[in-house]
DNA sequence: ATTCAAATCATACAAAAGTATGAGCCTATT
DNA sequence: AATAGGCTCATACTTTTGTATGATTTGAAT
């Protein structure tokens, strides 16, 4: 944003100057120059639109748009400093810290069961649990809230 | 806003000024041909640039998104720049964007057929088409992804 | 005028998630 | 030894979620 101010604020200053110089050789003669002004002109004005649309865009190279592992959950491993004093004080014990974790990465029951070398059956009573600890409803609403208290990785 | 525009006139002024006390030593050192093709140069790469981030930010307005922070103060944490474009590739529509951005709040399918007054069979094929064009499985994948490319707060 | 996409809803079915309850096993603490 | 907490699993059941298909309406574009 402080970079558009600052382009914006040449650009103005610039075309002050211009303006002026311009008020001098309008009075002097133009003829030779507009050809190659012209030119430089569509140049730069091409490198700017090149510019700007690649400064705009360039925020986006953080998250990587198209993620193409169509199996599986999406992966992400954005780091986030563990709240441990909120899960403890939730109670929420090793396995079951186990689980939500994996529970935060869009997997499924059984995908997770997999994962740990436990049963369907086993996932879910330590989600049922953690859904009881986090006080939510159902697993969507334990990862958002598990992230807004920073206990998984956001 | 009017601190900006301040801030704007501010610098200009003072850019201008100082130009203009520079613009003797400027105009000894050089000829006026490359003067001029500088100065043309200049202009049109801070109007290409100009041109070019305004393009790529006028999108924001086509998806008249949730302001729902209405009250209190803003959360800065919930404040995402909306990837627009990345929306639109999707060909995710207007009415689907809206099912996703509550679906992203961990609200149930019924919660959001209620919140849009639409019955529950609708919210399912628009969550349904979503999870296609998000190339994803589940609701809670649909949200880490969502989050991922920026079209939801996160 | 026709075509098309978007939005709505329904029905029916399949799959996953979630709840309730009970039980066996292990380890650490009392 | 007894107790408690954590982990495991099962069975049974309910609820939610997700998929498939088809129908209707409407507004916008061709």
């Amino acid at each position: 944003m402080k970079k558009i101010l600052l382009i914006y604020g040449l650009f103005l200053g610039i075309v002050g100057i211009v303006l002026k110089t311009t008020e001098y050789w309008f009075w002097v003669k133009l003829n030779a120059f507009d050809l190659y002004g012209i030119l430089i002109a569509l140049i730069f004005l091409g490198a700017g639109l090149w510019l700007g649309i690649r400064f705009n865009q360039k925020n986006k190279e953080k998250y990587p748009l198209n993620d193409q592992n169509t199996e599986g959950p999406p992966k992400k491993e954005n780091v986030v400093t563990i709240d441990v004093k909120a899960l403890e004080n939730l109670g929420i014990s090793k396995r079951e810290y186990e689980v939500l974790a994996l529970l935060g990465t869009g997997m499924s029951n059984q995908e997770i069961a997999d994962a740990l070398f436990i049963s369907q059956n086993t996932v879910k009573t330590h989600t049922s649990r953690l859904f009881e600890k986090l006080d939510v409803k159902n697993r969507t609403q334990a990862i958002l809230k598990s992230k807004e208290l920073r206990i998984i990785s956001a």
